[in-house]
DNA sequence: TTGTACGCGTTATCAA
DNA sequence: TTGATAACGCGTACAA
């Protein structure tokens, strides 16, 4: 079953060369019928599959995609790594995944890592510390095949897949104002990000259309330096300690949703109640939450999907892509009772 | 940085014979000291990275590893992936993904083409609706490296990874005793799963331990046939129809705990209050609970990092393994007041 | 100490 | 229509 069997077998086992075998077998038309017939059956028979490495090194290419990603345990990109998978398991391509922790110097390290290995391309999420897109730059104008998903460089003319981030993140803010809050701070992530900056403008812009002044005070990120619990930590003390303190937070990222109700439940206040709490997670269990959460989720899978797609195509399409799209994917708002004012 | 630089191309460089470089490179002391600098730096000067497929053509080995497991997009699986990376990414390992999405002809079909992929060996954890192992067993009989882990075959005699369900099982058993409850029934996995067996004796020992005898309509598999959220609905009307309804329930799968509390919320049951429930889960949002969930969580990432570890080990080894070890590490129980009697 | 030649499995090019 | 051969990048047995 794993012992390979090479056409030079089947030659052999045929009487044969190994060129007749190989054009049997690829569908070369000159050739004899019966030859190919005879070859096809023997193929079959003895379930002859072409060495992928062997190919590999034939073609220059490695038929893999690289994918860097900060977590892989992690509810937005295990339903992304689901989907990128999906993909690239029927068009033939495997996937090596690699984990920057949300580390630059990781994130350099894994795409060396990758190149090194011979991926065809790369799929990447960048990492929240990343300001420094140089080396992408660098493989870009080489003609290397990138394509980034969630977390994109604005500054990068190369294929993207994102959410709608701005539409998802007013959607959110929204769902709190029309239950009646006005003093709404937002928590996101780091501001190198420009999911950062859309979601923040979606935000901005749902006070906007309700007449609700923008107070900086309410704006806080967090930029993964250390501990994501004390940063967390840190910054929603600083909000509690307000002098008009908000009544209710629009968190822009899973992670920082999660932690702040965590700690705010240590603290003893009521979420909601003393504070309420709406975001960003694709998380499917916050709906058991008491009361449920009110959340924007990220069409995840979906994103993968297109993503891969998108990068396979740039991979085998012969002539340098001129054309680069940026796909934007709706997010989905769930409006829960966690929204509620009290 | 990403068009590949050869042995050729410093052999060519320096004057001297690729073979000259190749020992060079590969610390062989039968060469000259001088030349032997004089390649190293100059490999190092021009970033030479030696081609994993050449290497893997050469070797016929594909540095790669195969994992099956049923979902990726579940805490379980994506912390357990997350532990299999990292020590596959040091040794110098890919990693191909593989989902069943728990049907046996996905998994049969995912092995055949990791197989074909010239994976070196395999990481496995059956799919739920897995009863045949004999690919398996002919594979070993073969000589052909597999681990399992979590979801394991008992009649197959290779290494194994298994976190200590029985323990688990009867520790968040017991937990529910302790705090009232004596009419516990127990919602787990298909019966063709070995965890199901030892989760099953864990709770019954549990029951055992303080008296309490077992009620056979208490026991409760789901066999993932079609949608969970249907079968466990099935199931919970079956265990609320009963004459002497349970009042907790402890759940053997991360998918079953929360899908039985969506449910029975969806009811309009309290959970707890008109049943308490208790269960595996590897999520680390379930502490927000309200009331937070009590808890057998398993340590996925380091069971995966142990299944790596002995995969490669067994890889690497020229030697036919004669020893195979079961290893068991062991669960965590975190009590909360869910499965505290109102 | 170094260079030449071969093989890993495959396809492509050329010759028969 | 088919076969022999080179090439992909590497390591290594063997020859020098």
């Amino acid at each position: 079953m794993f012992e390979s069997v090479t056409i030079k077998d089947i030659a052999k086992a045929l009487g044969v060369s190994t060129s007749t075998v190989s054009r049997a077998l690829n569908g070369s038309y000159e050739i004899g019928t019966e030859t190919k017939k005879l070859v096809l059956e023997y193929a079959e028979k003895i379930n002859y599959r072409p060495n992928p490495i062997a190919l590999s090194l034939k073609e220059q290419k490695s038929h893999s995609i690289g994918v860097v990603v900060c977590e892989v345990a992690n509810d937005y990109f295990s339903q992304a790594i689901n989907g990128i998978e999906s993909i690239a398991y029927n068009r033939g391509y495997h996937v090596i995944i690699t984990q920057t922790h949300e580390s630059f110097d990781r994130e350099s390290a894994n795409v060396k890592h990758l190149l090194s290995r011979h991926v065809d391309g790369l799929l990447v999420s960048l990492s929240a510390q990343t300001t420094d897109t140089s080396q992408y730059k660098y493989l870009l104008d080489k003609g290397f095949p990138i394509v980034f998903f969630d977390r994109a460089a604005p500054d990068l003319n190369t294929h993207k897949v994102i959410a709608n981030n701005f539409q998802g993140s007013f959607n959110g803010t929204e769902a709190l104002i029309n239950s009646g809050f006005s003093k709404i701070a937002h928590l996101t992530n780091s501001n190198n990000l420009l999911i950062s900056h859309e979601r923040f403008e979606g935000y901005n812009a749902a006070l906007d259309k309700h007449g609700i002044e923008f107070r900086p005070e309410y704006l806080k990120h967090c930029n993964h330096g250390g501990m994501i619990h004390d940063e967390v930590e840190l910054v929603l003390k600083e909000l509690l300690a307000l002098d008009d303190k908000p009544e209710a937070i629009f968190s822009g990222s899973d992670r920082l949703t999660i932690s702040s109700i965590s700690i705010l439940k240590k603290w003893g206040l009521k979420v909601p109640g003393d504070i309420a709490i709406a975001g960003f997670t694709n998380s499917d269990v916050v709906d058991l939450f008491d009361p449920p959460l009110t959340v924007v989720r990220q069409p995840a899978f979906q994103i993968g999907q297109m993503a891969t797609e998108m990068l396979i195509k740039t991979i085998e399409s012969k002539w340098p892509v001129e054309e680069f799209t940026t796909e934007k994917v709706e997010t989905q708002l769930i409006v829960r009772s966690s929204s509620v004012r009290y």
